[in-house]
DNA sequence: TGTATACAAGTTGTATACAGTATCGGCAGC
DNA sequence: GCTGCCGATACTGTATACAACTTGTATACA
């Protein structure tokens, strides 16, 4: 799932890793030129394991590879996003009907989401408006991943989890906008009660509603702000 | 896509094909181990590209990657056919319904699958029975192509193309059922019209049955004979 | 006889050297 | 001043050598 958990640690696995988070928090900017003798110094591992971290990002779609020409950090554009959240849609409400099945089977399951949804509604609450986009956010990434783990199909597991990374890097690349935390926590404490009640049907319409306003709230940011490394060609 | 297209052709590219095919066809049976010094001897290029084919392979699914012990072909379980066949049953419905707008909106596919639905057609009446499995699998697999072609969401086909080498290779390592092949041109026939009519929901019904009937063929082939490199345990 | 340990073979993980190719600069010619 | 050629440079693609680890076997010992 190469999520959370942390394996043994072969130097291409943390070369990767740590690329990827880059790529994710944004530290390297889409179009950023990724040479193989570069990663090298700054990594101090040798060729192999960078070209092997490199090949793994390009296929995650992460990092473009030109064939003789090297690696660049890819680029996001306006049709890219909108492909992205398309492909979501489809996949993810499906993950939640399973999710939801799942839960209803496994009481130690509700009570993990039984939490989340707990901890969700203390976010609102209790956290200070400073801090709360970035406790809603991590937050927010336990129960994707919950959601992940609790999805039975290893194909949908696995797409679903590929894109994360993905959702991730556009949140860090556009600003965050205040308003839309309060809103995006109501959503999830409706997935969390449909999830809860057993209803597959309002737990997938949730999470489609919930990626609709998610495009949206990025769609208008985008046209505020052009933001820091977004190519609007798309 | 990595499809019917050859690119430039690196070791490495050359490599995967090759190993890809073999394993698909079945050549290279479930749970075959796959040491990375065998491959050199056998396919005549170093470590590096071997490797790279091997860590493309096991990104695929097509091959099962043990940090310090080596790879083997991945292998098959009745639980895996079942992700597979729930997974292309959640993708395959939507980019039919792409396909088909995509069609409605361009004349020269629309003139495509207006040759591939004769194509179809002409299979049933005119070849002999003999080589006609051969000839429908084949066009069949163009078929696919083409839908994947007309995808217009990039994550979808991308996914979508690479499941593809699962299906084949459940095909040919299960025994082929003749009668099934004549079901299945009336299925694909139904799926060209109305892909043609310009029916995005009818287009979606059928290829949802199509893949409905081929898993359930496939399940009463494994209880018949248990097939060359099958595990039955999920 | 059963168990533990040391050894040996084979494998992958990593580093590095070499070869081929694309890119970018300058320079000659028009 | 502009275009086209050509060499230098830097990069990737490939091969191979070395190191670390895992597994299976044989042997010593309780």
């Amino acid at each position: 799932m190469s999520g959370p958990a942390g394996g043994d640690a072969s130097k291409a696995d943390l070369v990767h890793r740590q690329l990827k988070e880059e790529i994710e928090l944004g530290e390297l900017a889409p179009g950023t030129p990724l040479s193989e003798l570069w990663l090298v110094e700054r990594t101090g591992a040798s060729r192999t394991p960078v070209r092997e971290a490199l090949r793994r990002l390009a296929a995650e779609g992460l990092v473009d590879l030109v064939p003789r020409q090297g690696a660049r950090v890819s680029r996001v554009s306006l049709q890219s996003v909108r492909d992205l959240f398309d492909f979501r849609t489809l996949l993810e409400p499906a993950a939640m009907r399973q999710a939801t099945e799942a839960a209803a089977a496994d009481p130690e399951l509700r009570r993990l989401f039984t939490a989340m949804r707990n901890e969700f509604a203390r976010t609102v609450r209790r956290v200070p408006s400073q801090a709360r986009s970035r406790a809603f956010y991590e937050l927010a990434d336990r129960f994707d991943w919950a959601i992940i783990g609790a999805t039975r199909n290893e194909h949908l597991r696995r797409t679903i989890a590929e894109l994360r990374p993905h959702t991730a890097r556009l949140r860090n690349l556009s600003h965050v906008d205040p308003q839309r935390v309060e809103v995006s926590v109501a959503e999830h404490l409706r997935m969390c009660d449909a999830l809860l009640a057993g209803d597959a049907d309002g737990a997938a319409a949730a999470i489609a509603d919930h990626l609709e306003q998610s495009l949206a709230t990025i769609f208008r940011n985008l046209a505020r702000g052009p933001g820091e490394g977004l190519d609007l060609l798309g």
